[in-house]
DNA sequence: TGTGAAATAATTTTT
DNA sequence: TTATTTCACA
């Protein structure tokens, strides 16, 4: 293996080879180089076999990507080897010895949609109202505790004191029982039943110590409780655990990532050996002296400072434009004058954001400018409705068991089974203690039940004993198709496509959009067929779905000369030339929750994430923000995002008029702490709305006050005096002195100019 | 069972 | 603003 390439500190990561190493990786460093190397060092200097080398990733596209690298780095094959995300190694572990605590092997793996439908299921159960325990929030709890490894138990005494917490502890109970019962583990559960499996199944655990000698995991800053327990216990013992990461570029807190799994990683382990790769390949010194700056500003990290032989560089420019529309408008106007000047290339260019909300009004400008985009984010692929009832007729063929995927299909396309004989079914199939399946098994035997629905469930049940007989005989690809023609599925898709193409264009356009998707469909399982996945030991249903479940992104490499928009989140861990970071703005970066909750780690979490903005760009960056901002059909004045504020003064440049001042302030922090404090602090926005409104209503008198304009300076009897910040129709945005913003309907207030 | 008006809520999302 | 969900009614 040839190490001349890297440097010092790069190769020491590769060399030290023998117990617990942390490698603290900044962005651009080379870590994903330092990996590979390290894998292809263990296996042709010291003579390492494939099989006994683990290496864990959070995305398919890292996996791949690891993989690939590995395989031009060496010439023995890579087979053997595990090198995969944290869920489809566990999912392979699973699939093995999960019967050991009392599941299905050929379990189905649950998405979010399907998790909302059994939790509303369960409060149905429990009589609970969908108003108090909203699924999603019900859902999000149930997943913190999954990724604290808490039981429903656990939980349950945990929050003993907390009635609301209670229920949703009960909820939790039944919903785990739920998917016992219909073979379903949900994303959470792969890592927790693996666990579980470990603790309870000593044997299997020691099987998988002997097997994974050296242990590699990316990305580690985004480990959960759970997976930091995963791996521990897997590495007990030989303790040759090696994990990279980036504390700085912990941007999944809120998705259960610890971050201080990476943090407390020495306390953990005895004798880490700690590596800081601080070179960074990538960026400009100018932009890495403004990551550093910013990121200074968080406390809770480990002391690292990018970087780079790349000297000096392009300052950063910041625009400020007086509306979100200029603020695209200054973009497509930049990304021409660079293409032209330059002669930058389309895909040099990555609109980054905070929220995809943010793309409407530069896809809009993009589209009058005919500047090529590509958007991403978004709905998914596998989140479509045909997309998802086919799926669910594929999960239902290879386990009858799962009742929400039966629910979902057994009227899809429709079938007249009505929603009182489903949950009449329902009961019975509770009663029983058995599957919605095989109560419609034996449906005939059912007295409640009309005779016509009796006649068109058999139906039902015939096609799928059918799918189900040819499952084995048919490759994946032919068995999608026989689903979608003995169902009727595409029969129904393909008139509702002709019947409408003279009078409801759309809604043609609609199904045919609908069967392109069923098509795409199609060409996905016989790439699957294929393919030569290592991760895949046999090329059956079961494992199609599998794959299928923890894929999300179906959208091959655009090869496109397009410029890339999307949220700083999906930018983790690429690369472009020339960088917009826009929206600077406070209240949208940081989000105003992470300021509200006025808590020092949500914070930090923003500037880490602003951290990981800044550091996409290797040539240029630009910085933009609004004077006002329309956003959700609501204006407001904008404040400049305190990142802004952070950047060191040497690395910008002001692109407008020299003139302006940016909207900011301490003085404006303030006031705005003051307006969250008081009237946001737990309320949600429509309680603010209503707050406000009601306290001005009370004051209640007749005013002209056609005379305010921008600026004028307000009295108010409550409030005291302000300034009109904004004039938007008759609602009045009022900086008060002492009271902070405030949105003011003029209708209904009683003002004095002074 | 389907349609359309009305109400409502709207970070981020690797699997 | 907009997408989604709910609810009333045919």
């Amino acid at each position: 293996m040839n190490l001349d390439t890297l440097n010092p500190e790069q190769r020491k990561a590769v060399e030290h080879t023998q117990g617990p190493v942390l490698i603290l990786a900044g962005a651009g460093s080379g870590k994903t180089k330092v990996l590979t190397s390290r894998i292809a060092y263990l296996m042709e200097d010291k003579g390492v076999h494939p099989s006994n080398i683990l290496a864990i990733t959070f995305t398919n596209k890292a996996a791949n990507e690891m993989r690939e690298r590995v395989e031009k780095n060496i010439d023995s094959d890579t087979k053997d080897m595990w090198i995969s995300t944290f869920h489809s190694c566990c999912v392979r572990i699973l699939r093995k010895d999960i019967n050991k605590i009392g599941y299905n092997r050929s379990f189905v793996i649950y998405d979010a949609a399907d998790q909302v439908t059994l939790v509303k299921d369960c409060l149905k159960e429990l009589n609970l109202s969908d108003k108090v325990f909203e699924p999603k929030v019900v859902i999000s709890i149930i997943s913190g505790a999954k990724d604290k490894l808490q039981s429903p138990k656990e939980f349950k005494q945990r929050n003993a004191g907390d009635n609301r917490l209670t229920k949703v502890a009960d909820i939790y109970t039944l919903y785990q029982d739920r998917l016992k019962r219909n073979s379903a583990l949900d994303f959470d559960d792969l890592i927790l039943k693996t666990v579980e499996l470990f603790r309870t199944n000593p044997d299997v655990l020691d099987y998988y110590r002997g097997r994974f000698k050296y242990i590699m995991v990316d990305e580690y800053q985004d480990t959960s409780k759970a997976q930091y327990e995963l791996v521990k216990a897997l590495a007990k013992g030989h303790q040759n655990i090696c994990v990279v990461g980036d504390d700085d570029q912990s941007i999944y807190g809120w998705r259960g990532a610890d971050i201080r799994n990476i943090l407390e990683f020495e306390r953990d382990y005895d004798d880490v050996f700690v590596i800081k790769l601080e070179q960074n390949y990538r960026s400009t010194q100018v932009i890495l002296d403004a990551a550093n700056t910013v990121i200074a500003n968080n406390i809770e990290r480990k002391r690292k400072k990018l970087w780079s032989d790349k000297k000096d560089g392009e300052s950063i420019k910041i625009e400020l434009a007086e509306s979100e529309v200029y603020e695209a408008d200054f973009i497509a106007d930049t990304i021409w004058r660079l293409h032209k000047r330059d002669g930058r290339p389309f895909n040099d260019f990555a609109i980054l954001y905070r929220a995809n909300a943010q793309a409407r009004p530069v896809e809009d400008a993009f589209n009058r400018a005919q500047i090529p985009y590509n958007i991403y984010g978004g709905t998914k692929f596998y989140e479509r409705k045909e997309i998802k009832d086919l799926v669910a007729y594929l999960r239902v063929i290879q386990n009858p068991q799962d009742d929400i995927s039966i629910k979902r299909i057994i009227n899809v396309p429709k079938r007249s089974i009505g929603l009182r004989t489903i949950e009449k079914i329902e009961d019975r199939a509770n009663l029983k203690q058995e599957s919605i399946y095989s109560v419609l098994l034996d449906i005939d035997t059912n007295s409640d039940i009309s005779t016509k629905a009796k006649g068109n469930i058999n139906d039902f049940i015939d096609i799928v004993g059918t799918l189900r007989t040819i499952k084995e005989a048919y490759p994946v690809s032919k068995l999608v198709e026989k689903v979608l023609d003995l169902t009727g599925y595409m029969d129904e898709l393909v008139e509702i496509r002709d019947k409408n193409k003279e009078d409801a264009i759309t809604k043609s356009e609609e199904a045919q959009d609908r069967i392109d998707n069923l098509m795409e469909f199609i060409s996905i399982a016989v790439e699957f067929e294929n393919s030569t996945d290592e991760n895949i030991e046999e090329k059956n249903l079961e494992t199609f779905l599998t794959t299928v479940a923890l894929t999300s992104d179906t959208s091959e490499e655009e090869q496109e000369d397009r410029v890339s928009l999307m949220t700083i989140h999906t930018s983790k861990g690429l690369e472009f030339p020339v960088v917009f970071l826009t929206g600077m703005e406070e209240g949208l970066f940081p989000i105003s929750r992470a300021i509200k909750s006025m808590s020092d780690s949500d914070l930090e979490e923003e500037r880490r994430l602003c951290y990981v903005g800044i550091t996409r760009a290797k040539q240029e960056l630009f910085m933009s923000l609004t004077r006002r901002r329309t956003l959700y059909g609501k204006t407001n004045v904008s404040i400049a995002s305190r990142f802004i504020e952070e950047l060191p003064d040497e690395c910008i440049e002001k692109m407008y008029s020299k003139k302006q001042e940016l909207p900011y302030s301490k003085a404006n922090y303030n006031l705005l702490d003051k307006y969250t404090k008081k009237y946001m602090g737990s309320m949600s926005k429509t309680d603010m709305a209503n707050k406000v409104n009601a306290t001005v209503k009370d004051s209640k008198k007749e005013t002209d006050i056609d005379d305010i304009k921008l600026g004028s300076k307000v009295y108010h009897k409550k409030f005291g005096p302000g300034t009109v910040v904004s004039v938007m129709g008759s609602d009045l945005t009022i900086a008060f002195e002492q009271q902070g913003i405030k949105k003011i309907n003029k209708e209904y207030t009683t003002l004095d100019l002074i």
